[in-house]
DNA sequence: TCGTTTTTTGAATCTGATTCAAAATATGCC
DNA sequence: GGCATATTTTGAATCAGATTCAAAAAACGA
């Protein structure tokens, strides 16, 4: 059955003309603008067709994220190649997330968006359970920088496991961006913006959990440099 | 112009009853089933009485929340009267949140739709701007704590001003708590639900900032002691 | 009581997602 | 190729529900 591998293979392409195109539009003006008909006439199809790949609007924005996440994990396998000692490795992934966040804006509103129940519900269950794929192998990235942590002493985890350590990290990033992204809610509480305030907190959580070598912020040259030095490994700017 | 004074409170005792009936509905059906139509109906108002208070649904939403975080607040100030260690002090912010979360789980929701791009941005300026008055009591509460750790000697800034430090917890909590609240996530990830992870995790950042007395994490016994003597103060359970 | 202003009403409008019967296209068979 | 059947595409019609606004009702003031 040649044919049907053919079939398949275009109706697998389409579905990436739908999701560049509507990546392009939400680019544009942003993913609230995003309108179904108009994506669909965008790419020369009927509104019909668009819902033969994406069971709703909603669907197709988790679809999105789902190959947008690709990107994501790139970023981190980058990390996971990275010969270091694990504390520049686990801060590594703030950095790079930082990194993201700021690059990836409209990515991370839309994220935000998704994982809200009103929009997680309408996705469909087979994407949801892609969305929540995507993100196994970054936990896998990050439970093994906690593991050599252990391995090579500079860590000792007093009984909880990798994930849990793994788990603060990303609460604490979580949490920071999505505060961040919220319009003038930082501004309001004059809180200063951009990312050190944030590499500070990590710093004092993996201080915390007795990561070493532990950075003592009262030296700000040091969280610079260590910054530096990882941007230049990842290429960032 | 006495009368104009009943009217501002008719007024007013007329948007308490949509809040009322707004937040039973939600009750009833979580908040994705609310209509405005049906909201006003059920009130034996018209649907365009509804929109003399509200800008719009999103509005309204904004506006729950606005009422709603009365009851937070009540809950911080409860903290602040409480006569104890700042590092306990701090700590019960955390257990409080946690709690309020398992119990206002729908109210948490809410927040978390709210303060995404698509909602926030469709509620008025107005209501934005209350919103945002609404954490700076909280804010407040905080800093003091901080303040009172660093007055007490527990705790050194080391250079970072209390709102930077208040605003570490705030996001490792929030940051907990959006994930926890992703249907299906922490399961996927094989993390323990439960707020026990989230304690750990609160007092490695607060050791982290070497705040006084610093709480053994080889110990379960004192951390389960700790959050048994604040449910016990703030009468949870 | 009556003209004027303010408030309320709810049917009409509008936006935009979703559906589905009909049309078009592809496939398999002779 | 020609034809019957199955699959896919189409886009106008449907539907849901938020929002508006002209008309009706109520309140006000003289």
């Amino acid at each position: 059955m040649g044919t049907s591998e053919r079939k398949q293979r275009e109706r697998e392409e389409r579905e990436q003309l739908f999701l560049d195109a509507a990546e392009q539009l939400i680019a544009e003006e942003g993913f609230i603008q995003l309108q179904m008909a108009r994506l669909a006439k965008a790419c020369d199809y009927a509104t019909g067709t668009l819902y033969q790949h994406f069971t709703s609007k909603e669907d197709l924005l988790m679809a999105l994220l789902v190959r947008h996440s690709a990107l994501h994990l790139e970023m981190f396998e980058r990390i996971q190649q990275w010969q270091a000692p694990s504390r520049q490795r686990i801060f590594a992934i703030c950095v790079a997330e930082q990194d993201f966040n700021q690059r990836q804006a409209n990515y991370v509103k839309l994220t935000q968006y998704v994982m809200t129940e009103a929009v997680w519900e309408n996705a469909s269950e087979a994407r949801r359970q892609q969305f929540l794929q995507c993100g196994q192998p970054i936990c896998h990235i990050v439970s093994s920088i906690v593991q050599q942590a252990i391995d090579d002493g500079d860590l000792d985890p007093q009984g909880a496991s990798t994930m849990e350590l793994g788990y603060a990290t990303w609460a604490l990033c979580q949490g920071s961006h999505s505060l961040e992204h919220t319009q003038g809610l930082l501004e309001a509480f004059s809180i200063p913006l951009g990312p050190t305030t944030m590499y500070r907190n990590m710093h004092r959580l993996l201080n915390g959990m007795g990561w070493q070598p532990l950075l003592d912020l009262t030296q700000p040259a040091e969280l610079t440099r260590l910054v530096q030095h990882i941007e230049r490994h990842l290429q960032i700017n």
